[in-house]
DNA sequence: AAATGCAATTGATTGAAATCAAGATCAGAT
DNA sequence: ATCTGATCTTGATTTCAATCAATTGCATTT
């Protein structure tokens, strides 16, 4: 039960970084009708908010903090699925399915997160065609990402790999600072991108030859195309530089 | 432009074999409508549907045939997505992204396709709240699939992918008998197990101790259970067996 | 400042799957 | 029936990343 108007957090959601919003373009009225039927929780890091296996009774959309989704194998393996940052949302495509949770959510960093009945959801679907417009991108994004992760596992090497999630990170980080950060573990990033953390970290010691400097969570890029190497279709969709002549690597 | 009642390939459609379905619970009048604004085209193995970056404008629902969905990187190795059989479709996400292609589609045989605009797509979405919760579902259903395929490459070995995928065939397709097929050539299953097609025979072999035995494309199984080594929560939900006290090895 | 614990790096070794290279098998065409 | 080309299998070898094993670095606590 949450109210709009007294809400300060509301505002930063509101204004997407590329990723399609839950909310965008809904009315005042339909977004206090999602909120009433909503609570905003915290949670400490480490916090498992989901079990693989799990009935789910809500999707959960991150306003600050970071949370993980993953997958884990009978040996006790696992691999990192998605890695959230702030504003966006995850357990959409599991309440459509209606079953049990194909996966875990783990809180990684101290988070504030709102959750929004999995029933109200479904309604509103039913009720509000832009809201179901909204998830339908949602969904689409997400499945495309898995996508890209397939592509990555099994058709790139450690290195272009890093190297392509390093562009990533620093394309949606605006592209025009020439450093950036790794919001996080290294350990995570690796399973993400199916490789153990000790190869991670010689994939990282090849890519400094690139000119990439790293220190830490911190990435220092000598020259703004230093990653262009690993740019792909899919990367140059969101690069404001592609197709611009002052890109040297870019054919798209 | 189509006619709903001079059709008679539209029946089989309507009958969902676990897949959601995207006409599922639609009345008479907007299936019409649908196939109105969709036409039925026939294609030999080998065309190239989609080429990897196009613009797509419609979205593709398989009557008859078999078509393979896949992704290619820089120097030509690619993995292949999707298998799709009969009823099932693609390009729905793509159509929601509003943007290229993230992969390639090929028919792989002889096939019926029916080809629904896709501005008609997204209208109809807006106006129809039923065929919308069939989109979503159909997205949730590719997007967990997808995680699949992530968890199968990085977590299991290529034995267990193999069991895995047998077994998953093995209950869509009733598992009421002793047997089954591979509808598609191994080195195309093995490039979406993520394996070299050499891989696939020597694991396909290894397999046989379990009392699979591997003629061609015809896969025959000692036992009921055979495969039920290979379950997990995932197929677990598909399995009229699961539960019962009959599955020597189901602990789900 | 020392101590604890976790994360990351580095090195040495192993191993599993890719690659390279022949054959075998099968289906379709002539 | 024979030829042809593609698919699949099998064997030998190589290679790259996983594993095993310390060690270093860093942050938090005491």
């Amino acid at each position: 039960m949450t109210n709009l108007e007294t809400e300060t957090w509301f505002p930063p959601l509101l204004f997407a970084k590329g990723k399609p919003q839950l909310f965008q373009g809904l009315d005042k009225s339909a977004l206090q009708d999602i909120l009433s039927h909503s609570v905003v929780k915290e949670y400490e890091g480490g916090k498992m908010l989901v079990q693989q296996g799990d009935d789910v009774w809500c999707i959960f959309i991150l306003l600050e903090g970071h949370l993980r989704t993953f997958r884990s194998g009978k040996e006790g393996d696992e691999v990192t699925l998605r890695m959230l940052d702030q504003g966006e949302s995850c357990m959409a495509a599991t309440v459509f399915m209606g079953g049990n949770s194909p996966f875990a959510v783990e809180v990684t960093a101290k988070s504030r997160i709102l959750e929004i009945s999995a029933t109200f959801v479904k309604n509103l679907v039913l009720k509000d065609s832009q809201f179901s417009i909204n998830m339908l991108k949602t969904l689409a994004t997400h499945y495309e990402s898995a996508i890209d992760q397939v592509d990555n596992i099994s058709i790139k090497t450690p290195f272009q790999r890093i190297g392509h999630y390093l562009l990533q990170k620093h394309i949606e980080q605006g592209a025009n600072s020439m450093s950036f950060e790794l919001s996080f573990k290294k350990a995570t990033i690796a399973s993400h991108l199916g490789m153990t953390p000790e190869t991670f970290s010689r994939a990282l010691k090849k890519i400094r030859k690139m000119g990439i400097t790293v220190d830490g969570n911190k990435i220092r890029m000598s020259d703004a195309f230093a990653l262009c190497h690993f740019c792909d279709l899919e990367i140059a969709k969101n690069c404001s530089q592609a197709g611009k002549e002052n890109c040297p690597h870019c054919h798209f």
